[in-house]
DNA sequence: CAAAACATACACCGATCGGTTTCTTCGATC
DNA sequence: GATCGAAGAAACCGATCGGTGTATGTTTTG
């Protein structure tokens, strides 16, 4: 027993971090060997490597998800929990070890919006989107289809400036967002589920 | 005489397309054939596939930016100048040959910022925060450094959402940037450089 | 203990990678 | 018309690509 992690779990997560840090060009060798899994192993859990790409990047999702978005259980005001998305992506980018949103950059990298992978990556983003749309509505925010989207522009223009290493300056984001958020009329004294 | 181009014209054209629609990786000899050039005359222009990759992200700046900016002597207000960009982003995206910012894909490709192509990038996204502070401090806007970065936020996250291919919505990242610009009372009125 | 199922390491496949070299062809100069 | 340099086509280099086949264990199962 090298590891109580089978081999599937271990190629879909070394897969997650090997693409994220160094591209969907890296090689399958490399990755079957840093997963400590034979390639012909690996040829036998997934078809492809395109299928690996489309899996590890599914199953980055629930751990993002945990990472970035507030428990169901936290009472505070939707417009606090909204702003807690972009408090931890600031803090995450702070990190020195990210570089933008995974699924927009595997995105990116893939080019074919068709490829397993950018299927992914683009209901990821509807799930971000659905996230904020959900919280505001429950402020009673109007147009809120329109506010989720802008939401989800601020996070992944964030998320870019990551990419390209821009000088951190501390919580753009957050301010950006707040400002949103002022501007749409959501406050921290309207109560969850009390929508007018 | 095949075309009144320079091989090193063609070539940087060809990289600039390439580059851009099938990602960095593409190959070498598919980017000489493309641009009509031989390999070995492309080893004696350039010192290396990097090298070609950051000069011809930088060719693209100035083109990219007479895409994007108002002309210098377009008289709108700084209010609508900045606006403009947002607009000319949108319809680049609704022309389904967007993939979003070259700059932050081939950044997002490369991973490396300390490659000649990503430091390439890092300065046209900051001209591009340049140019939205000047257009700021004509207006009088305060905290011109921040909103500038916002702005320029805005502008890459409308860009990633382009290359998830997220369900077209025409104008968000106008109305966003409007949004931002009413928050900080940057209006029409205001006259170019009678910033109070 | 034997048999079947599995996972490993590793050679192998044709294709392509970034980069170099050789040879040829062409056009300008004297 | 002879000479020279620039540029093109293409062979070549070792390495790696995604993917497959084989042969040797190592477990599990009966």
């Amino acid at each position: 027993m090298k590891s109580q992690a089978t081999s599937r779990e271990r190629l879909l997560e070394a897969a997650s971090e090997l693409f994220y840090r160094d591209g969907v060009s890296i090689g399958v060798d490399a990755l079957c060997k840093a997963a400590g899994v034979s390639k012909k192993s690996m040829y036998q859990l997934f078809r492809s490597k395109d299928e690996v790409i489309a899996e590890s990047l599914a199953a980055r999702g629930p751990y993002y998800n945990a990472l970035l978005l507030p428990s169901p259980d936290d009472e505070r005001s939707p417009r606090e929990r909204i702003l807690s998305v972009f408090e931890r992506e600031d803090e995450l980018a702070a990190s020195n070890e990210y570089f933008g949103c995974p699924f927009v950059s595997t995105a990116t990298e893939l080019k074919n919006p068709e490829h397993p992978g950018s299927v992914v990556a683009r209901h990821f983003k509807q799930a971000l989107t659905d996230f904020f749309r959900a919280e505001l509505v429950r402020a009673g925010a109007e147009d809120a289809d329109t506010l989720a989207i802008q939401l989800t522009m601020i996070f992944d223009g964030a998320g870019a400036r990551a990419v390209v290493r821009a000088q951190p300056l501390r919580n753009v984001g957050v301010q950006l967002a707040s400002t949103v958020l002022d501007a749409a009329g959501v406050r921290d004294e309207q109560l969850a589920a009390h929508a007018r």
